[in-house]
DNA sequence: ATAGTCACTTTCCTAAAGGTAACGAATAGC
DNA sequence: GCTATTCGTTACCTTTAGGAAAGTGACTAT
């Protein structure tokens, strides 16, 4: 391992930069799990979300959702439903999420096999 | 927004295992940027590494890098040098880790982007 | 009238992440 | 002996993330 792929320092200063932003918006315990779960069901609604994500609570899901929402991640739209339902749906720019999430995923797959054949 | 691609409910669940799992590990301030400074320059020194990391303290970083270490990511070896030197290098398994940071810094590129065109 | 559902919000709390500053061991040079 | 370098550790503190539990408001069904 040295791969040592050298390249000119402004490139390598602006993808740090790059790289640091999105740790920023993206780090955390539940931002890849909500998404995820809005690639492979669809838009959801809030309790679904819930449900889905495993043990997140309806104050850090709110938090959460309002997050990618102002990051344009994500778009909110209230039904006038008998008990109002809102949705929660993946916008365009989300789609550059999904190499993130699918490289994490991949990651942790290997991840997994390679620790328990210690 | 609804690509909705459906798989059976197992494939699903396993994939959401995964990625909590690489969240769980990969997660935080840090983690990424050692990554990528070890992919840009190649093995390096203790402090180096704080150097290229830009605000990261002894502390945090030693702590960091026994992370990755217990991970299988990175490896510690001492050289016999003057004043003692310790170099830090990718294991093999850590190229696993090179699709999420490429696909990080893409997205940190094109929401920089994104969020300047308001 | 009462109870239930949905989408939150509020209050309170703990644990973890991360930062500051100083110190220590080993070695070397002046 | 004094200072510097490298690679940390230690003690202390602040901030943030995240969780538990309850409540709110709008509506609906019984």
């Amino acid at each position: 391992m040295a791969a040592t792929c050298e390249q000119d320092p402004a490139r390598v200063a602006e993808r740090m930069l790059a790289l640091k932003d999105a740790i920023e918006l993206l780090s955390g315990k539940w931002k890849f799990c909500i998404l995820l779960n809005l690639y492979n069901l669809g838009p959801m609604r809030f309790k679904d979300l819930q449900e889905t994500s495993l043990g997140i609570t309806p104050k850090v899901l709110s938090k959460e959702l309002q997050e990618l929402e102002d990051n344009l991640l994500i778009t909110r739209t209230v039904n006038a439903t008998k008990p109002v339902t809102v949705s929660y749906a993946l916008t365009p720019h989300a789609v550059e999420t999904q190499p993130v999430i699918e490289a994490l995923v991949e990651f942790g797959l290997k991840h997994r096999r390679k620790i328990k054949q210690l």
